[in-house]
Formats: structure tokens, C-alpha cells, sequence
DNA sequence: TTCATAGTTCGACCGTAACCGAAGCATCCC
DNA sequence: GGGATGCTTCGGTTACGGTCGAACTATGAA
């Protein structure tokens, strides 16, 4: 017996409540030094140097130093990936934290996801940018199209310096509120960058919110509109 | 803070080695007995009692009572597909189990995933009904097309029966081996189910392995023709 | 009824891992 | 240099959970 892959260790990892809790910090996208992490898991710097070195160790975060600090992220787009997914199998469950506040509508509506725009509106663009055959979906992939490509160029994201890395540059990520996909990728994080950059909107502290601008929203919503119900 | 799912329940259920060796057992997608899940984990019965009541809890597994025996299986599809996608990831990293015998490459060419085929077969049979059309990919799910349909309807399979359920018909599944999709879903089920019927291929006792018969083979790839590569 | 098999529950044991205080490095600032 | 900050390492405590033996329940067979 004994066929497959390992999956209790990365069980385990994600297992506990503090590393749990720091994982899920770290899908803001941000990377956070030990010290902010210790705090979002509620537990002292010490406990929390030991938690970041066994994730370290499984390939779940790494680490870059910056002066006396250490930053802090995940290790790279699957785990992003891995948690949304759970994140949802959670929900699916039941499962929710205890001490969640408010129900958190705007969490549902717009909020970052490791690097990319999660929530009824991360849905909703992949959704128009399909209709309006930016993206198109073969097989299990998504592809941009070449009038897609051009409309992306227009909006000021360079495509050329994207292309050039490794990563894929669309995926898809099941949204956990939503329970549909919404865009992934280096195109998706090169939206929410182009979003901020451009001042539509903001990255709420310590969280992962993502609150528009009033006109940001405007535009955004008139750049994605979503066809007519069928 | 504490937003979103708790996804260290999840974590730790998973996370320890005898209930992951559980849980990979049942994605053979058989009923298995709590005695037959206590020899697979290496544990007593008592012991598997305990971690199977726990999977129980949390909606990991369900169990049937039937005479004196009490058959364990995954809970639905969503626990197949999200142990999949664990196997991938833990797979990504390097994460295998010690005790991996031969490298199994009868495992990657096919094999059960929970309830349909997986592995090199499993992929190659998605790629072929999207390239004859079968199905179709549109946005993030798979539909059956019309002249699918009626092929499907000619191989034996009873749609009709299919559809009435409230699970989905097409789903992908991550493939950890090929790291590609698969189909899953109930057609999914329907199609390996058909082949086993059929006679082309059959399941290996205590393990994931599905081995084709000779002419069962000739048959299937006749019919699950890939196109040639572009 | 009696015996055998399948499984759960209880209790006790034990190991591991989470946790924190204190000390030790490393980096930056004055 | 001296002092402050950020983080790691060490050591020791504690608690939780996995483990199994033994006793108990339930179903089936003789």
C-alpha cells in the first residue's frame, strides 16, 4: 500500500490553530514580519519563529531579509491556491471561525486573494472578460485572446514583461464566498495592481479588504460589466 | 481580524498520519469496513474508531450500516477532489510517503479517483472529449454538448437518470500525477463504471490500480482518441 | 442459548509538540 | 561604543491527542 503523495504533513501544517491563522494572514498578500505575525495569531515571537521555520520547512512561506526584519510570505501562487480551496471546503462545511465579527458583506464583495481580486467582484470581472471574449476558456485553462490582449495593453498592463516569467499567466481560483472561479495568475495580480496603482481602490490595514473608490468603482464596473442575465 | 473559514479544523483532521492513510484508502472509492480501514492505517480497531468517529464529525466521511459491518466512505464528492488537490500539492513539493514501492507507473497511467478515472487515461479521455466535442469547457465548468449527449446515450449511459441528481454532471478534477484535469462528476463516475461493466478494465483489490484488459485497452483508446500534437 | 465476529466506549499511558521565559545574535541608530 | 529593536535558540513545563488493553454492546451463526 502506500501509493501517493504524503498528505498528512502539509495536514499537519496547516493543522494549527497559529499557523493556521498566519497563513490565512499571509493571503492579504502582504508580506509580514515575524513580530505582525506573532500578533495575528495571538501568540509570542518566540512560538512564532518556531510555527514560521516549520513552514518554511514544508515550502509553504519564505522569507526575504529586509534589514533587522524578516518578511514574510506565501510560497508562491499554490498555496494561494491550496487555501482559497480549503478556505471553501471550510465554509462548505460550516466551518467558521468563532470570533468572526460582523458577517463581513464587504469581505464577500471585494477582497484580495494572495495577490489577486477575490469576491463578487473578482467573480464578476472574470465573468465580463469571458462575455467580452477577453479570456477564453479551452479545455481546463484560460487563455487571453488576441483582441483581449490588446484591451489589456490599452488599460496600461505590460503584457510583454508578464509573458516573459514563467508563471502562468491566467489561472483560474475557486472563490470560497462565491463558490465560483474568478482570475488568478500574473494578469490577475497585474489588475489589482493596475486597480491600486490607479487609485480605484484601496487595501484596507490588516485585512483583507479591498474598499473602491466611489468613482474607482464607477469605472470599474463600467469596464466590466456583466451581460444581461439570460 | 479572525476572517474568513477555519481552516485549521480541516488541517489537523487531515493532518495526522493514520487518518490521511484512511482517508487515501477510501479515495480507491470503496466502502471499506472500519477493520479494513484500521489495517490500511496500521492501527487497532479501537484507535480507528476513534479517528473515524472524528471524520465523522467533520463531515469528512459518512458511514452505512449494513448487518454488522459499517462501511466507510468519503463523504461526498467535494472530499475526493479536495484530497486530490492536497495530493498535488504535496506532490509539488516533493512530499512522498516513505514506504513508496516501485515508483508505480502503473498508478500514474490509471487509476480510481474516488469514483472515476484518473492518471494518464483519465486525462487523455477529458482531452479527447473536448477535442471531438463532447464537452465543452465554458467559463470555469464543463458542459455536455448536444452531439455528446447522444454519444454518450449510445454507449449505454443513462443520462436521463444522471441529470435528475442534484450533483453536477461534469466536473474537472485536478490530476496530481499529470497535473492536469480529469473528468470528474457524475458522468465521470458513469463512464468508469461503464468501462468496469464492460469488462475493459478492472479494479485491483486493495489498491487505487485500474488494469485494462487487452482488447479492453485497444477499445478504449479507439474510442478516446487523441489528436495528434499540434 | 451459546459462541463468534464487528464495533464502540472507557481508562490509562505516553510521546510529541505547542508554549513561554531567558539568553543569545544580528542589525540599525545615536 | 552603547542602547534599542527584531528575531532565533535553548530549556523546561504543560497539555493535548494518539495509542492500546479491557470491558461492553450489537448483530449474526450454530
Amino acid at each position: 500500500m502506500k501509493e501517493g503523495p504524503d498528505i498528512a504533513q502539509i495536514g499537519a501544517l496547516i493543522g494549527d490553530p497559529a499557523r493556521a491563522n498566519m497563513l490565512t494572514a499571509l493571503m492579504s498578500g502582504r508580506a509580514l514580519t515575524a513580530t505582525e505575525l506573532a500578533g495575528a495569531a495571538g501568540i509570542t515571537l518566540q512560538t512564532a519563529s518556531s510555527h514560521l521555520s516549520k513552514l518554511e520547512a514544508g515550502k509553504l512561506v519564505r522569507q526575504r531579509k529586509l534589514g533587522r526584519h524578516r518578511y514574510f510570505s506565501l510560497f508562491d501562487d499554490d498555496v494561494g491556491l491550496l487555501l482559497e480551496n480549503l478556505m471553501g471546503f471550510a465554509a462548505s462545511r460550516g466551518l467558521l471561525r468563532q470570533r468572526l465579527g460582523p458577517k463581513d458583506p464587504s469581505l464577500r464583495k471585494a477582497r484580495i486573494c494572495y495577490n489577486h481580486l477575490a469576491g463578487d467582484y473578482g467573480v464578476r470581472m472574470l465573468d465580463s472578460m469571458i462575455a467580452e471574449e477577453i479570456i477564453e476558456s479551452r479545455e481546463d485553462e484560460l487563455v487571453l485572446t488576441d483582441s483581449g490582449s490588446m484591451r489589456m495593453t490599452g488599460l496600461g498592463i505590460d503584457l510583454e514583461s508578464l509573458t516573459k516569467r514563467r508563471r502562468p499567466l491566467c489561472r483560474t481560483c475557486l472563490d470560497w464566498s462565491e463558490r465560483r472561479s474568478h482570475l488568478a495568475g500574473s494578469l490577475g495580480e497585474a489588475l489589482l495592481s493596475l486597480f491600486l496603482d490607479k487609485g480605484w481602490a484601496k487595501r484596507e490595514a490588516e485585512s483583507r479588504r479591498i474598499a473602491f473608490t466611489r468613482s474607482g468603482e464607477r469605472t470599474f464596473l463600467d469596464l466590466f460589466a456583466v451581460p444581461p442575465a439570460t
